[in-house]
DNA sequence: CATAGTTCCGTAAACGTTTACGAACACCAA
DNA sequence: TTGGTGTTCGTAAACGTTTACGGAACTATG
């Protein structure tokens, strides 16, 4: 005997009972209720889950999507572990477990995705690392599947979304550098799958447009998202006949391998070169310590699912003030790569 | 009409064929099996895992079990990234699925496991972050709960484990050292909790006694595994009134705040002091460059995988030479930051 | 032609829950 | 007493699979 049956015999009453009490329903008596969970207690007993979930056609997880051995966002190190530190302390009131749901490298997403669902493995989801156009969106979307992405998508099915605010970062380091004296500026981006790059570059070139100034072309540098693509941008950069006063780095880890490739060419960020950046737990001890723009990430996991939730029926009414798309404000930190541009051009 | 019984219909068969034609049994015409195929990859029909695991008692998943929103080990996203995509490269051939089960820094992690077995979720684990004493073992050991844990445990239940072999980084890095004319050199170790810091801390001790040498209490660093914990350490060395001329780093995101730290006090990693320290994305680009200790995650995963396939009864005659116990070796990678020691002590 | 063997497929029972339904009982008012 | 109203609990039917079992249709063998 096994499972709710023997938690039942043991008790010597119905397994319904037992069922009823441990979810909560009213009509079972408080003295029963309090020895059935004592029982349960003791012995051990938690529902299996695939009973539970056959039965009641939900599983009680959500899954957020990530992909392994590859890079594509350039998010490092901990900031996943973050939001889902956010994600979870929202869950928790709810009975509801996250899980990673891990898509190899050497499967298409979408397949991936789409055996997932199939297989009714979870209540809802949360895709990271979203592309411009990324069938992904539309499969949730048909599925009726409830989902939130990090990130927006070019073909905006009308989705719940949360972004980074790049437009705000754009506007205020484009500003910020002209305000210092900057006149030539670089600036960086992703390679074209992803949105935030469009997004990012047409904000600057618009914020360089109000000051009178024009986006030079040549000055957008697209790199892989990771230490060495910010490495190779420091060595073009150097290389460059009309060098720059200026760059904005999009991504968090690419400080990292920029700074390296200054150094070797004897060029100091915060004196000959003004960097502003992304803040990652790296950051603040490159030296000159990187201005960069932080955000919390905890609270954006909470944010996610707050997010998700609202867009579930059962979880609806309890969050019912929560916008679904967001662009999430990310909070200047000033270092000293950024100094004033004292040299004339 | 859903699921299976749909796809019976629609081919006019029974749903007992249609589930053996899915399950390659032999006992099914390869014509009618072909067309169930088709009708299947048509109709986009995957077998509901509720049902299919409580028939079975098996569910084809495969958990990793990480904790959010800590820092136990000072490894980063990208590191277990890389680990997973080896695991899953092993699990790719036998239809068997990872997830990532994360547990909240608010729930203890022992419960949580208990719950995540009691519900039958997986059909084996793996276990990351161990410490020293770790009731998950005993848990999963009493259970019969097939798992395999990345870090040995004090508590040595007989379970399959992975490690790296600290042992090795001690006994290269000291004698490297030595070689180089260091006489007195720092250590660094994790919190308490940990094992492989009693590890390296004896092996260090041993390595400095065959030369003749002994481990100075004061000079064993201890800290939080991340980029601050390093720079405390850097803080705290360079304030000694008998600098050490070496240090060895245990973790692999120190680096970045020792190196703040030294450069704020004027000291040159290399020059002033040499550095050994373990691979990161970033180690390489650091200034000077980290000599560090490198190993191919990727490869982790496999033998990762492949241990845990060779204790589950349905895979382990696929896997029969598997070493259930292994240390993970290390290779060296020099670099700039641990030149010989020319100056007389 | 009878028998045995093989191939293929349908039937139905399980797996562990949850929950609609109704029965049993106690209580109270008429 | 009767009928109504709550409270509490047992019964049994789902949920979507897999698989043991047996039967039907062939084929081969004597």
């Amino acid at each position: 005997m096994k499972g709710i049956r023997r938690l039942a015999q043991h008790l010597d009453i119905s397994i319904g009972t037992v069922s009823r009490a441990l979810n909560g329903r009213p009509d079972v008596n408080e003295e029963t209720r309090r020895r059935v969970l004592a029982a349960a207690k003791e012995l051990g007993y938690v529902a299996n889950q695939s009973g539970r979930s056959l039965r009641q056609g939900t599983t009680n997880i959500i899954g957020f999507m990530m992909q392994t051995g590859t890079e594509i966002t350039g998010q490092g190190d901990t900031f996943f572990m973050s939001v889902f530190d956010g994600v979870q302390a929202v869950f928790a009131k709810h009975k509801l477990d996250l899980v990673a749901l891990l898509c190899s490298s050497q499967e298409d997403p979408t397949d991936y995705l789409r055996r997932v669902v199939a297989r009714g493995f979870a209540d809802g989801m949360i895709l990271s690392a979203t592309q411009r156009h990324d069938p992904r969106v539309e499969l949730l979307s048909e599925r009726n599947i409830p989902f939130v992405t990090l990130g927006r998508t070019l073909t905006d099915a009308g989705q719940p979304w949360l972004d980074l605010d790049f437009e705000g970062m754009a506007q205020a380091s484009i500003d910020r550098l002209v305000a210092h004296g900057h006149r030539r500026i670089a600036i960086t981006r992703p390679h074209d799958d992803v949105n935030l790059g469009y997004v990012f570059v047409e904000r600057c070139r618009q914020a360089l447009a109000a000051h009178g100034l024009a986006l030079d072309e040549e000055l957008i540098f697209r790199s892989t998202p990771n230490e060495a693509g910010g490495y190779q941008i420091g060595r073009d950069l150097v290389s460059l006949d009309d060098r720059p006063t200026a760059i904005v780095l999009i991504n968090e880890t690419i400080a990292i391998g920029f700074y390296r490739a200054l150094s070797e060419a004897g060029v100091t960020p915060g004196r000959d070169v003004a960097v502003i950046g992304r803040y990652s737990p790296q950051a603040q001890f490159l030296s000159p310590s990187l201005t960069c723009f932080r955000l919390s990430l905890r609270d954006l996991g909470v944010a996610l699912a707050e997010t998700l939730l609202s867009t579930m029926p059962a979880f609806r009414d309890q969050y019912p003030h929560t916008a679904t798309n967001k662009l999430w404000p990310m909070e200047l930190v000033e270092g000293a790569s950024d100094a004033p541009h004292f040299h004339q051009s």
